[in-house]
DNA sequence: CGGACAAGCTGA
DNA sequence: CAGCTTGTCCGG
């Protein structure tokens, strides 16, 4: 290059590597130059071998006296601006690394162009007593609050009448069908990540968790579908939850976020700018099954077993009409499970109302708050304690028994999304694990062998999970004309209370209060570290002003602070040392 | 992360 | 001392 020469032109790259987080300039050959802006994937050589990147910066500054390298290849489009410092903020928010959480937001296909449609709603306009108070509020978040078997179909129609939206829903099935629903009414209305350019163009995406991070250059509204759902959270590092992606990249555009469920959860709650929106009372109890409670307490279960006489009758009324029967039964052997032998009742903590184990021959001991107590009912003061395990296979054995049918068992089966392969709608009763409630369509009857396994399992989000479950069948019994039975030794337990009266607000209210007192999330943020660098994260961590740090327990952290910046500060600032690390931010099990 | 390069171990 | 493993460094 001659001393005539115009200046090379130079970009920032960042690299999509994790373990590197600084960008670097390279140069940009003339060629390259009109297909380059902000978020435009690139290859570029790093370090004797070729990696991808996005840009960052389209005109860059290189520092002076070093040797660029020339990018190697402009791939096609990435992320626009406005997203890249969402990521940015992700990344933050969940202490992962740019890289990774930028690849979320990356086409998975090289896109080349990008034509740009004319964003359509529905041909009919549609309306939602709900969708229309949300939108009358404006921005901000809004807790709609729908019965289990609502559709949320026309939730979906009426939103799309504001134009271009982000539609999550955390089952595939459920978001096939709305996508279905929205190009049948005439809707522009594409998939995220395999229709990128269709987002980009201004189409509404309609997808799974990921499709908070779809390009969408005409935002008007977001709205998450069933987001008590653990689904919406990443399940690796960083563990983004796609309610509280929504929630940012909505108040950045300055446009409404929908926040739908049943149950609405503690952090919707407290996430939510007024007060939830219902479509009334009525309405509301309609997609609630009817819920029998079955008190195990009085009974001699040494005898019937997992299944009550009430069970074995209401099982057989719906066989005999022709319906078909679901049995629920916990995995077994997790959770030790202890009741006592004179009253029946199940042995929990004192502290926090999680199930505790036997320690010793003498000591109870709390997995979730780590209190301790003198083996004795506080019931009755019984020190014979009978450990509760139901069998799965056995159950089974013992359900065909009693109802006289076959029973199909419907064990683990992989990831929650059900294929129509999976789907075992040829039997008349099936029993298996909660994946069950999965892998059936419909049924009559849902029932719960043993709630108190999920009621009162050591994590602090046990009951909450329970209630989900209670959600799930509803919504596989059809609503009010569908039964839900449910053993257990709580009668009065507030989750069960939630379902029966279709109404969660006071389990909700209730919940919020003990997440407060305990200081789990949403009143603080927690982040467990773990792996082989764990000790050393956590030495380089120190002990920051406002960060409570407990353990090592099982060779993991528990950080936790009630001032969410001061905590994640805290991490960001840490030298990442080398080897392994598992660093999980707000993760659904501590 | 993974290539480069340096320093350490082994066998003849 | 070649040939290989193991470790540390650092990337434009």
């Amino acid at each position: 290059m001659g001393p005539d020469d115009p200046p090379e032109r130079s970009v920032r790259v960042l690299c999509d590597v994790p373990a590197v987080e600084r960008a670097f300039d390279y140069s940009l050959p003339a060629a390259m130059a009109g297909a380059v802006e902000v978020g435009t994937v690139v290859r570029v050589p790093l370090h004797g071998r070729r990696v991808r990147g996005w840009v960052l910066d389209p005109h860059s500054v290189p520092p002076p006296g070093v040797a660029l390298s020339p990018v190697a290849k402009v791939s096609g489009r990435g992320p626009d601006a406005a997203t890249i410092d969402l990521c940015r903020w992700v990344a933050w928010r969940w202490a992962g690394r740019l890289p990774t959480v930028l690849r979320v937001a990356t086409p998975d296909r090289a896109v080349r162009s990008v034509g740009r449609i004319t964003p359509r709603g529905p041909a009919e306009p549609v309306t939602h007593p709900c969708v229309a108070e949300a939108l009358g509020r404006g921005a901000g978040v809004h807790v709609v609050r729908l019965g289990p078997a609502e559709d949320p179909l026309p939730v979906a129609l009426a939103l799309a009448g504001a134009g271009q939206c982000l539609v999550v829903h955390p089952s595939v099935t459920a978001f096939e069908r709305i996508g279905r629903g929205l190009r049948r009414a005439g809707a522009s209305v594409c998939r995220w990540p395999r229709d990128w350019a269709a987002a980009a163009g201004g189409a509404t995406v309609v997808g799974g968790r990921a499709t908070v991070f779809a390009p969408a250059p005409a935002l008007a509204a977001v709205v998450v579908f069933d987001e008590h759902d653990e689904g919406l959270q990443n399940e690796s590092s960083p563990t983004w939850h796609a309610r509280e992606v929504a929630v940012e990249r909505a108040r950045r555009a300055g446009v409404p976020c929908l926040l739908v469920s049943p149950a609405p959860s503690p952090e919707a709650l407290a996430l939510a700018s007024g007060p939830v929106i219902t479509a009334g009372r009525s309405r509301e109890r309609a997609g609630w099954a009817t819920v029998h409670v079955v008190d195990r307490r009085s009974e001699d279960t040494g005898r019937t077993g997992l299944f009550s006489p009430e069970l074995v009758r209401a099982a057989r009324e719906e066989l005999e009409v022709g319906g078909r029967v679901v049995a629920v039964l916990n995995r077994t052997g997790r959770a030790r499970l202890l009741a006592c032998r004179s009253c029946g009742s199940v042995a929990e903590c004192e502290r926090c109302g999680a199930a505790v184990h036997l320690t010793d021959e003498l000591v109870l001991g709390c997995g979730h708050c780590g209190a301790t107590r003198p083996g004795v009912c506080l019931g009755c003061g019984s020190t014979a304690l009978s450990v509760l395990r139901p069998g799965v296979g056995r159950a089974r054995e013992e359900l065909e028994a009693l109802l006289r049918v076959p029973v199909e068992a419907v064990t683990g089966g992989g990831p929650a999304g059900p294929g129509p392969d999976l789907v075992v709608d040829g039997a008349r009763a099936v029993i298996g694990t909660e994946a069950v409630l999965h892998r059936v369509s419909s049924a009559g009857l849902v029932a719960f062998l043993d709630m108190d396994q999920e009621l009162l399992a050591p994590r602090y989000r046990a009951a909450e999970e329970a209630l989900g479950l209670l959600v799930l069948a509803s919504r596989v019994v059809g609503g009010r004309d569908g039964r839900v039975l449910v053993q257990t030794r709580r009668p009065d337990h507030e989750v069960l209370r939630a379902a029966v009266s279709a109404d969660p607000a006071p389990f909700a209210v209730a919940e919020v209060a003990r997440r407060e007192l305990l200081g789990f999330p949403p009143a603080a943020t927690v982040a467990v570290v773990g792996g082989e660098a764990a000790p050393e994260f956590v030495a380089r961590l120190g002990r920051p002003l406002g960060v409570e740090v407990l353990g090592p327990d099982d060779g993991r952290w528990l950080l936790r602070s009630r001032d969410r910046a001061v905590l994640l500060d805290a991490l960001a600032a840490v030298d990442r040392p080398p080897g392994r690390l598992r660093l999980r931010v707000d993760p659904v099990r501590t």
